[in-house]
DNA sequence: CTTTTGTATTCTGTATGCAGCATTTTCTGT
DNA sequence: ACAGAAAATGCTGCATACAGAATACAAAAG
């Protein structure tokens, strides 16, 4: 079951205008989850031909979405060979590591100045549901709202550039955290310097959540740097 | 002259590989090079079957280089009504000088640490041919100069994610800084917040280095803000 | 047995053709 | 004369077709 149609047209019969996104749109979204979730090895070279016919679509939309993964750096082009999905080095994920940990940090001061006090209720209620699938001991799920909870306090920050600059390192180290299994005790870590952040800033403490975040990035790659 | 055939092979016959860009490749070049110099103002459409007889080419090289600067977020993809080259508020660009100044701090800590004496100096020798074109009143080299030594620092650092990150905004912002024409007074105090630059870099007072480049943008937004 | 060269196949890169959507123009009714 | 509808035009989105490059393989020479 691999076939992209199924996900061109919406499935309820809502209303509000019926979704037309582009193919190639869809295909960007399709072969970045197939990247993430492992589907497509690092050094695997994407066959245009094989990897069309799988997904029941024709080449030209397929290159227009390598195109756009290309320059997110998901893929690497090779002239007259075609892409292959990127491997990482162990230095360039302690490097996006870096970089994440300064955006963070950036977010953290800006979300503290100009957060709605809504919007921190939504972190923390998002917070909160992530601690719920950590005593079920929900990995899967866990990470997904630690991830959200993440892009969350970006989006307080109300700085587009800053979001997205965070979105694509985010989207290139999603396949390693993905992978990276945390023993229980480092988890237990993780789950309470979170708990820090959301007090941190529900008291719009900047110095505090700008400290927090920065720490939590640096034992994210304790957490990592065994699975590459 | 707007033919894009003569740029795809390389003008000496010198050793080495010969150059073999794909004319999707090129196209990224050229068109955000007409995006930056401004041959393409922002909200222009980006007509494919026009742009591609003016350029010499067909339409699916095009569309391929179109999804990769969509990417870039130079343009904006409209579905089913192409594409228009994006168009930045006041807000989008001091959102971007400031993630940018929180990325060149970065850069300057890791460039005082990473950096050869060989590189520092190349830094140097840009600095001071900069200087001689501040001089020389030659705006046009000195801007390209300008950006090619905080280009050069960010490579110090020795950090690709970071570079990576640098260049993209460096290059939405292009458009607005070439244009932001400043004064004499600004442009001196411009040039002496790069001399203090280089010498904190050559002594590799991270701390300096650190603070100079930041304050170097927020004065920037300074200088541009009237432009936007 | 190893190396090299010629050939065949496969895949990428580019062009073109066709269908559907958006927009504009024109026609018709009031 | 004006508003609304219908047709026509132009453009995007996708598929297919064709040409050239890269690789794999086989045969021949050392």
């Amino acid at each position: 079951m691999n076939e992209i149609t199924s996900l061109e047209r919406r499935p309820d019969g809502g209303p509000g205008p019926i979704r037309r996104t582009a193919l190639h749109d869809t295909l960007v979204s399709h072969l970045r989850d197939m990247i993430i979730e492992g589907d497509l090895l690092p050094g695997t070279r994407l066959h245009e031909g094989q990897l069309g016919e799988q997904l029941g679509v024709s080449r030209t939309p397929l290159r227009e979405a390598i195109k756009y993964l290309a320059s997110e750096g998901l893929v690497e082009l090779v002239p007259s060979r075609g892409a292959v999905v990127k491997r990482f080095s162990a230095k360039d994920v302690h490097d996006m590591l870096t970089v994440l940990q300064t955006l963070e940090e950036l977010a953290g001061k800006l979300a503290c100045e100009a957060a709605s006090d809504a919007g921190i209720a939504e972190v923390r209620a998002l917070h909160d549901e992530m601690v719920q699938r950590y005593k079920a001991g929900d990995r899967l799920q866990y990470y997904k709202l630690n991830q959200q909870i993440h892009s969350a306090i970006v989006q307080l920050a109300a700085n587009a550039a800053l979001a997205d600059m965070h979105a694509v390192l985010q989207t290139r180290l999603k396949r390693i955290r993905f992978i990276g299994h945390e023993g229980p005790e480092k988890w237990a870590a993780a789950v309470s310097e979170h708990e820090e952040m959301v007090v941190a800033l529900e008291a719009r403490n900047k110095a505090k959540l700008s400290e927090v975040l920065g720490r939590h990035l640096m034992n994210a790659w304790e957490r990592v740097r065994d699975a590459v």
